[in-house]
DNA sequence: AGCACGCCGACT
DNA sequence: GTCGGCGTGCTC
């Protein structure tokens, strides 16, 4: 075999952590860094991503095989990315080529074309002319068009412009015209200015934080923007974007899940004339990588997505936005489990450009990096259009009679604000009808089969449904035990307030926002028309209320449940709550009716609570650091969660057991671990998770530690055996 | 992870 | 006699 000289790196989609060297393809063209490569891999082929190009490779010469062809003639993913998805593979310790298989659109993953999906257009046949068609004036203008776009026009163009597909099929079947394919017509940005609606004016604060932002075009920088909601962060994002794009730069801009609804993304379009691309869950493969392409090649102006949109290419890259930093959803649940929030500020110190976390709450880790200097801290206090900020109230309920989880004097309060012709929220983070369902005769309680959870009582439709595996159950109307019928419904969630809130006020609409309500297209919109109409009624809902939408005619909020964070497992219960407690209380009043939120609790002398109503987020928030600070708790501690799960009972604790001693036998210095312990909830859907807590006052100590341990157990047979699972930097412990 | 090979139990 | 259970070994 002759040797051309030079091996081909590969990153091949396998749980190995290691990379694989080629012979480059009998077709060897420029091939490097970046290009997909289809491969023979055992006795599969695979597409894998070219990481570099090497001279000398460990593997024995006889055992290099040779790719089978090059997918690309450009790097389908810029160095930059590549980079930053290598550096991501090292930083979470997840398999390289896992990371970069996440990096690409799915079809780009199966090895189809880095290319825009072709369409279906229309041509007019050489020698046609409209005259033929007097008789059928329909057809005859729809000639007419076709006529003034030689290079054709596809079928949207044409159901656009009102012309049916039978009208289509007419002038194909008699000849008129004829079909072509062609890859669709790229988007571009026009010529001139960017914007298509004027920005609205800003306040003092609003201005002032703009300019300063404005300083750093570019270079890196990273900018936390504290702003109250209604404060206009958003409107600031926009005034940036319009400034990267009057510099032909791309803006990246990352919401939470919730967040990305069809409003948001339309104040973006509305604003600017540049394309918006919006990468939501809707998108099919198809639609998914002509945005990927539309981004990567500079013809999107904005790209608007949700956590994974951080690994998207921009051509011209000129900042990124995150929007509701805090929000938990910009953390991967599951495989490769990266911060969209920390690759987003990694991402833009590679690529030299600025980035800003917006919030009305920061988390305590992007807080605590700007305390300390290393983010820019830019403050919105001020709400804009003059709206009064909510009044805050922590109603003890302590021996109070509660009817179905209201309190006799938050009854009576929202009562006088529905007399008033005015609107209320009630809030509750509980779906459902009851928390759980018990047994009357004899205790029984209806426990999920596969977690070690309650079943939560739903009333339509009618089931038990586990909120942790998904499993849904019929009512039997019978106790599991003893057969009885004399069942109990234990709590209440949104389904029973709403149920004993209309009950209370049979005179006022009741509606109730959460998931299950809000399945149906449309229902959410439709609900929030309603409300918008202005007239009096009570909101019944969960954290769904906390995002995105403004009530401005509620003006009165009910937390009916402020205690469920306060003394929980997890260390961030405390920050959780106050920051949805925020994002409630922001959703309620305007200028000349401000908002009043009653929090019902049973530890209304709870210090934390009463630092957050009296004073403000931010001394909140400093007195939580202090306490995480003494607790050895983040972000003053570095952590790093070993998980595993297996079917059997105590597999995965055992298992953990020998990762500990494994580990302990080398010499760690600077990284301690707790553990191993079961977590949190045991068993879920049908398998026992345990936990192994790795953790250290730096990070640099960490991760020779990783390393070795990924490696190890990588090639550990017994780690065969069970699901394991490495999580840096951990947001919850379940 | 896939996908093979390999060696022991209940079936057309 | 075979189909198939999952142990374990390998992937440049």
């Amino acid at each position: 075999m002759s040797r051309s000289g030079w091996l081909l790196r590969v990153a091949l989609p396998s749980p190995l952590r290691r990379y694989f060297d080629y012979l480059p393809p009998e077709t060897a063209a420029s091939i490097g860094p970046g290009q997909r490569l289809r491969v023979p891999f055992g006795r599969r082929q695979l597409i894998g991503v070219v990481v570099d190009r090497v001279d000398q490779s460990d593997v024995p010469e006889n055992k290099l095989r040779a790719a089978l062809e090059c997918l690309d003639e450009q790097p389908v993913l810029p160095l930059p990315l590549l980079e930053l998805a290598l550096w991501s593979a090292s930083y979470y310790h997840y398999p390289p080529g896992e990371v970069l298989a996440t990096f690409l659109p799915v079809l780009l993953r199966q090895g189809e074309a880095a290319e825009f999906r072709s369409e279906h257009c229309w041509v007019v046949n050489d020698g046609v002319e409209p005259d033929q068609l007097k008789n059928a004036p329909r057809q005859q203008a729809l000639l007419q068009l076709l006529m003034q776009h030689p290079h054709g026009l596809a079928d949207e163009a044409l159901r656009a412009q009102q012309f049916s597909s039978a009208l289509v099929r007419a002038l194909h079947d008699r000849g008129f015209i004829s079909r072509q394919e062609r890859p669709m017509e790229p988007l571009h940005w026009p010529e001139g200015d960017p914007l298509q609606q004027s920005p609205l004016p800003l306040n003092e604060q609003q201005q002032q934080v703009l300019d300063q932002l404005n300083e750093n075009q570019t270079g890196f920088s990273c900018s936390l923007l504290q702003g109250v909601t209604g404060s206009g962060k958003t409107e600031v994002y926009l005034q940036l974007i319009e400034a990267q794009l009057r510099q032909g730069r791309q803006s990246l801009v990352l919401v939470p899940e919730i967040g990305l609804t069809p409003q948001t993304v339309s104040r973006f379009r509305a604003r600017f004339r540049v394309p918006v691309v919006a990468l939501h869950s809707g998108l099919n493969d198809r639609e998914r990588l002509d945005a990927w392409l539309q981004a990567g090649r500079g013809m999107a102006g904005i790209v608007i997505g949700t956590r994974s949109a951080v690994l998207t290419p921009l051509a011209r890259p000129g900042m990124i936005v995150i929007d509701e930093e805090h929000d938990g959803s910009f953390k991967q649940q599951e495989g490769f489990r990266y911060s969209a929030r920390d690759l987003a500020v990694m991402r833009a110190q590679r690529e030299q450009i600025p980035v800003l976390l917006g919030s009305a709450t920061p988390s305590l880790e992007s807080l605590h990096n700007a305390i300390e200097g290393r983010y820019r801290w830019l403050k919105l206090s001020q709400r804009a259009g003059g709206a009064r900020a909510p009044s805050f109230e922590l109603l003890d309920i302590c021996h109070q009679p509660l009817d179905e989880g209201l309190s006799e004097p938050l009854i009576q309060r929202i009562g006088l604000h529905l007399a008033r012709n005015e609107q209320v929220l009630v809030f509750l983070n509980r779906r459902g009808f009851a928390p759980s369902l018990m047994c009357h005769d004899c205790g029984w309680v209806a426990d999920c089969p596969q977690c070690d959870a309650r079943l939560t009582l739903h009333r339509s439709p009618a089931r038990l449904h586990c909120h942790h595996c998904d499993l849904q159950l019929p009512l039997t109307g019978r106790c599991g035990e003893c057969n009885s019928t004399d069942l109990n419904a234990q709590g209440a969630g949104t389904e029973r307030t709403e149920a004993t809130l209309q009950r209370l006020f049979e005179n006022y609409p009741v509606l109730r926002v959460d998931r299950d309500s809000t399945q149906r297209k449309h229902a959410l919109q439709k609900i929030l028309e309603q409300v918008n109409e202005g007239g009096p009624c009570i909101l019944v809902g969960t954290q769904m209320l906390a995002k995105g939408h403004h009530f401005p005619k509620v003006t009165l909020v009910a937390i009916l449940d402020a205690d469920g964070g306060l003394f929980s497992a997890d260390f961030r219960g405390m920050e959780k709550t106050a920051q949805l407690v925020l994002q409630v209380a922001g959703r309620a009043g305007r200028a000349e009716h401000p908002g009043h939120v009653i929090m019902q609790t049973h530890h209304a002398e709870h210090p934390r609570l009463r630092s957050l109503i009296e004073q403000d987020y931010t001394e909140f928030a400093r007195q939580e650091l202090s306490d995480r600070r003494l607790a050895k708790l983040p972000p003053y501690r570095y952590l790093v969660m070993l998980r595993a799960e297996a079917v059997a009972q105590g597999r995965a604790e055992i298992f953990l057991q020998w990762v500990r001693e494994l580990i302990e036998q080398h010499d760690w210095p600077g990284v301690s671990w707790l553990g191993p312990l079961p977590s949190p909830m045991e068993k879920r859907a049908g398998r026992y998770r345990a936990q192994l807590l790795i953790e250290a006052d730096q990070r640099k100590p960490l991760h020779p530690l990783l390393s070795w341990l990924s490696r190890t157990l990588e090639e550990w047979p017994q780690a065969r055996k069970v699901r394991w699972s490495l999580d840096v930097d951990p947001i919850d412990n379940f």
